[in-house]
DNA sequence: AGTTCCGTTTCGGCAACTCAAAATATAGAA
DNA sequence: TTCTATATTTTGAGTTGCCGAAACGGAACT
């Protein structure tokens, strides 16, 4: 039985919200239902299903954790997602900011054959144009901690590495102002009572940006 | 509402049924049941479905035809799956033996600004690696009559332009013994008794085919 | 211990799509 | 006209995925 696209989606939402996650691992059902945008009554009973195939481990009234194959499965779902990203913005010279809907519908349609063959042209590509890193083939992730610009020390010169947000307005801004992975900034300061985050871009111009924009950003010191 | 995956094959099957049809243009449930790889049953409730969303004309016993609605929305699928095929041949490196497959998944997937950034990337192709031709992005098809190996003149030099089947072992062969669109060959004899049709390709190799074979290759003559 | 609140689960139901098998229509042969 | 073969329609039922509302569990507050 080969995983339906809404199953891909439950898998993907999971392994997302493992990552971004909690002590033990357990991600609520109603966080899961909020992120596939169902009702939770909806999620637990596709989280029983998913729990039938050894998809995920199901904790009644705890959460659900993904299996070690629904793992591997999740990480493929997002290999393709990743993937033709990547590609649409490359080869077919889409925007980043708008690729994100298209690779939505393709990720669960894309053959083996295709998707390698983009991997391929792409040369292999380690990240997508928002910065997340792409899988393997089986279903292995390189995966890094990196600094927000909410976290990150003031003053010095970080380059933007990733961008933990696919909203298209957003993606446009940091398009806008120079703010893409790859860029370099300075964090020139912060203030907790005003929600914001002042920077200054390669370009010397300076922005303020909210802190939740700003947790958004994740960089490297130079 | 948007047409679901299988109301879009349903009329995509039926585009095609039309073309290769019978008088009065109507198809009877049964075909497009084979086509569509579902029951009788099946076919006739869907069909009443479409008929509600005024999408095909349904005369109970005799069978379907599009309605002008339906017909540009069949077209419209036609020219996704055949500039995907197209696309996936070009730029992908596919061999046109195995894309179809592909592009019966993608067909319902890719979004428009993708499909005219292919098409335009393209070059705005006409005809598909099949010799299918493209419907354009409003609807309107180019369609030609063609003779086939099985109706056209002996011992002329004719060129395939089209080929009407798209199984994957046939193109293969096609393709080996160089019967691909845009090849000069001769028909050199034709047997009804043997239902065979003997061909002179065009390095003077010599190959007989059966006649189901030779009525799908598509040619005009040089 | 009782109450309250919030998140989770259960329940009945709906929509789209499917099948198998029974009932029926149509066309052609007897 | 009656019979028969074949195609079509109807019927009853199953699957997947979803919702809203009622019932329930667990933690925290009184």
């Amino acid at each position: 039985m080969l995983p339906s696209s809404t199953v891909e989606n439950y898998l993907k939402a999971l392994y997302q919200a493992e990552a971004t996650s909690n002590e033990n691992g357990l991600v609520p059902i109603g966080q899961l239902a909020t992120a596939v945008r169902v009702a939770p009554g909806t999620a637990t009973t596709m989280v029983k299903a998913l729990a039938e195939s050894g998809l995920v481990q199901y904790e009644p009234y705890l959460g659900v954790r993904l299996s070690p194959a629904g793992t591997k499965l999740a990480a493929l779902v997002l290999r393709r997602h990743r993937l033709v990203e990547q590609f649409l913005v490359e080869v077919m010279g889409m925007s980043w900011a708008e690729v994100h809907e298209d690779a939505e519908q393709l990720e669960h349609v894309v053959s083996d054959r295709l998707i390698e063959r983009m991997d391929a042209m792409l040369g292999h590509p380690s990240v997508d144009p928002h910065g997340d890193p792409i899988p393997t083939a089986d279903g292995n992730v390189e995966s890094h901690e990196y600094h927000s610009l909410l976290t990150c020390p003031l003053g010095i010169l970080v380059k933007v590495i990733r961008v933990a947000d696919q909203n298209a307005n957003f993606l446009r801004f940091l398009e806008e102002h120079k703010l893409k992975p790859g860029e370099s900034i300075e964090v020139e300061a912060r203030d907790p009572a005003a929600d914001s985050v002042q920077l200054r871009t390669d370009d010397k111009r300076r922005i303020t940006i909210g802190t939740n924009a700003a947790s958004k950003l994740l960089i490297e010191v130079l």
